[in-house]
DNA sequence: CACTGTATATTTCCATCGTAAATATACGTG
DNA sequence: CACGTATATTTACGATGGAAATATACAGTG
């Protein structure tokens, strides 16, 4: 009674939601192969060319889910931060939750960072995904390392824990970690993140 | 003279090769999109169906070329190793032919670890993928950090820098230091690796 | 209320794609 | 030479994204 759920016979009232909504699902229940303009139409009830009035292109749906993606994405990242108090504890939850997110939502993590299938010019995007850079910036301000006084230093240390929880997600998705000599596995991101200390 | 590159009538003579090779080339010039198995065929002069006899599917093809993308990256990253003498040296050398190689070759480096278009159970491909990783293992046994005394730290250590240096690659291909407040670019990996020390 | 412009959705059509099945051709081995 | 097999081709099919023309409903304006 809250939401207009009811069958609308020609215009939807709300298909651009409602689309994102079942394309998130139809992602995460089948992969990106599976999240096709016709099966998604279908599942919605409304016929294949419909999302192009909302989104111009499969490539612009994709990229309004990623937006969507890093949305959430940045809400994991923040999830255990607020309850941390001490900057080191702040730092571990959020890449904490970075690689929570990854493994919660694989198929969603790939696309957000997939230029093959997103617009990485669209400012909706760069925004949302600005997001989360933020909360990892605010987060790795005042870390202590052997660059924290050269040129830039504050980029540079977003940078290095950015590359660090990101390559740490992307191979453990892909299972990169599992093959090599006899199985990689059974460490988490805490188990290979250096012991940065924080000054001031 | 050398190679046997006149015109066959039916049997091409050497087809695998050259359409791994051809495959290549396209991936390179027009990216995944662009290299069809009709688009390559064309380019190779057979029918769209001959691959098939040689890959099984599209995806075999696909886990070849990946294959083949193992093999010289692992080379980019022996590049500069031969010529260091110090650790140091050897492993700065070994990221940076790392980062060199996805910079020159950014598509054939998506599809190398992309298990949406490889087939990452392939033994030949994992075999690849270990020779790369075994430069990376060789290179960081020694290396001192504050987990160099934990359980596992080996195996820690090279998933610590192989997540480093697999991240800035990444992020750096998909533009994703550019947005940012003000782009964040203009670091190397060496700006942003912690410098870390040997033991022995 | 009637009229009209616009946003939304459908229908129809097309080029492209990967794959399967049946067929053709050449090679190698006896 | 003959025969089996590896290699290529031809033909056909279902699925996909997109373009274009058409239909339907909505929102103002008179």
């Amino acid at each position: 009674m809250t939401e207009p759920e009811s069958k609308r016979s020609y215009h939807h009232g709300d298909l651009k939601n409602a689309l994102l909504r079942a394309g998130i699902e139809l992602l995460e229940a089948e992969g990106l192969p599976g999240l096709s303009l016709r099966s998604l139409a279908a599942k919605v009830g409304v016929s294949h060319t419909a999302p192009k009035n909302h989104f111009g292109s499969l490539r612009g749906l994709l990229t309004a889910i990623g937006t969507e993606g890093f949305i959430r994405h940045a809400a994991f990242m923040q999830a255990g931060v607020r309850a941390a108090a001490d900057p080191k504890d702040r730092l571990m939850a959020a890449m904490q939750g970075y690689v929570r997110f990854a493994r919660a939502h694989p198929h969603l993590f790939d696309l957000m960072f997939s230029s093959q299938h997103c617009d990485r010019t669209d400012p909706t995007l760069q925004a949302a995904g600005f997001q989360s850079y933020k909360i990892l910036m605010n987060i790795s301000k005042g870390l202590d390392w052997d660059k924290a006084t050269a040129p830039g230093a504050d980029r540079r240390t977003e940078m290095m824990l950015w590359s660090l929880v990101h390559g740490y997600a992307t191979l453990a998705l892909s299972g990169q970690f599992a093959d090599g000599p006899a199985g990689g596995l059974g460490f988490d991101i805490a188990d290979i993140m250096p012991d940065f200390g924080y000054r001031q």
